[in-house]
DNA sequence: GCCATCGGCGCG
DNA sequence: AAAGCGCGCCGATGGC
């Protein structure tokens, strides 16, 4: 029986609010630093210039500029590629997209030791520091009141999935994870006088809410278990280790190279590839025996390759990771690869997809789309059926607070200190009961997490919170807050 | 000078 | 069958 998905009156309505608050959003807006954005700024393009100097200054350049002359550039990842693959005769083993070109991407390069390379890097990562970031702050900064804000445009009209999506500035994809460029750039943002930014989190969204749709029972209980660590136990698996003796390196990499990689649809071969590279320095927790040498003592001496048809070699990484892959799909999460299989199959016989919020994707998309689809998009619903109630509910309580910005799983908003664990236990409120009854097919529920910054300070400073008994919220790491930022007020 | 495309890279 | 999903944005490049 074929069905045809129509997106249902209800989901329009999410829809429909969920723009109406998001224009306030952007009303609202972000305050930025406008000294420090411009003193940056002015840094930034002094380091460039000195970056790009000693490029010219290389020995190598003259390479370089025989094979260019005056349109040599600095920046031009097509032409460093043809000096370092092409006259200095280094082997490239990352290609362009396409297929046609040899990278010049930081995965294909990193790991060459001359200076010309790593400064060719090191200016690209400046650039766009300097050119997406920084300077679209300052193309699209407005001053109000004295005040100087930019108002990102938050779309929910662009995404496939029913995601959002944010521009002008983007901000949804400023640095987070280098804490040396998350600084500088998050330094920009700055709360309104005498208040301070409050951000929460939906804990593990997107994994959660793929068992809302598998139900896959070994999934659930991972949810629903707090002391549950099952990148660990996968870690275990792929390194030949117990879980005691897998360390934090470890557990980072099963997690992002394999568990991650594997939810949204990649295979053994990717995976081996980028584990193997990703171990060669660590060694087992605790101890002088490498991973590697650990994986020789059960018989793995080499990455191997992808095989033309049929199963890797044995004694192989590839190998290993396929048996560890063959573990995690047929055996430990047996069910939730089923639902994959039916899924796909409805697919298949109606033509589109229904998400269990209620919105419809029809269309031609590859398996792995059909698959991802949903769940990311589902994730981000409870953002969005949530986003015109926490408006709604700063209103009726006659609070100062206000949301200025969403990315995707989080929310962020710009509060006065006095309104800090109110501002949390309203969103928490909303976010993990009030939806649970509006959606009981949540058989894994939304848990929130809080961070937040010290009054009048910038984005940079985000700290973990922890919830107490009595409800309030604290500092996660008491100590290390005392260090940075003196002693943490409870209620101002 | 304008436009479209590509390579590359930031986030969830 | 396909081979990791979704975005926005910059600078380089090449055609007009």
């Amino acid at each position: 029986m074929r069905h045809v998905h129509t997106t249902t009156p209800a989901a329009n309505q999410m829809l429909l609010e969920g723009a109406l608050a998001l224009s306030e959003i952007e009303q609202t807006g972000w305050r930025i630093d406008k000294g420090y954005l411009d003193a940056t700024i002015l840094e930034v393009e002094n380091r460039i210039k000195e970056v790009d100097q000693s490029i010219r200054n290389d020995p190598s350049f003259v390479k370089w500029r025989s094979r260019y002359g005056t349109n040599a550039n600095v920046a031009s990842a097509n032409q460093i590629a043809k000096l370092v693959f092409g006259d200095l005769g280094y082997v490239c083993s990352v290609r362009t997209d396409r297929g046609d070109r040899e990278s010049a991407s930081k995965k294909a390069m990193e790991d060459i030791d001359l200076p010309i390379v790593k400064n060719y890097l090191l200016g690209n990562k400046l650039r766009k520091l300097h050119g997406t970031y920084l300077m679209g702050i300052r193309r699209e900064m407005v001053e109000h009141h004295g005040i100087w804000l930019v108002h990102p445009n938050f779309n929910l009209n662009t995404v496939v999935t029913f995601r959002s999506s944010a521009n002008a500035p983007n901000v949804q994809n400023m640095y987070k994870r280098e804490p040396e460029y998350a600084n500088t750039l998050r330094r920009c943002f700055i709360p309104r006088p005498g208040q301070q930014f409050v951000e929460t989190d939906l804990a593990s969204a997107e994994v959660k809410m793929a068992a809302n749709y598998t139900l896959d029972p070994v999934a659930i209980k991972e949810c629903l278990d707090p002391k549950a660590d099952p990148h660990k136990d996968t870690a275990a698996k792929l390194f030949c280790m117990t879980r005691e003796e897998v360390s934090k390196m470890a557990r980072f990499h099963a997690k992002n190279s394999f568990v991650f990689a594997q939810f949204y649809g990649d295979y053994y071969v990717n995976c081996a590839k980028n584990l193997w590279s990703a171990i060669q320095d660590l060694t087992v927790n605790d101890s002088e025996e490498t991973i590697l040498q650990r994986l020789a003592k059960n018989g793995i001496t080499e990455l191997g390759e992808a095989p033309e048809e049929g199963e890797p070699r044995q004694g192989t990484y590839m190998a290993q990771v396929r048996k560890v892959e063959k573990w995690y799909w047929e055996k430990k999460y047996k069910v939730h690869t089923q639902w994959k299989r039916d899924w796909y199959a409805n697919y298949k016989n109606d033509g589109g997809i229904m998400m269990k919020t209620g919105f419809a994707i029809n269309g031609s998309y590859s398996k792995n789309d059909i698959i991802n689809y949903p769940i990311q998009g589902s994730s981000f619903h409870q953002l969005l059926w949530s986003l015109p109630r926490i408006n709604a509910a700063f209103r009726k309580f006659k609070m100062k607070s206000r949301v200025i910005g969403e990315v995707h799983d989080s929310v962020d908003v710009d509060a006065p200190p006095s309104e800090r664990d109110d501002v949390i236990e309203v969103i928490k409120q909303i976010m993990t009961k009030d939806l649970v009854k509006a959606w009981p097919w949540l058989v894994v529920p939304p848990v929130i997490e809080a961070e937040c910054c010290p009054v009048d300070r910038p984005f940079a400073d985000l700290v973990g919170l922890k919830e107490e008994l009595d409800g309030s919220w604290v500092p996660a790491d008491l100590a290390k807050w005392k260090v940075k930022f003196g002693n943490w007020v409870l209620k101002s």
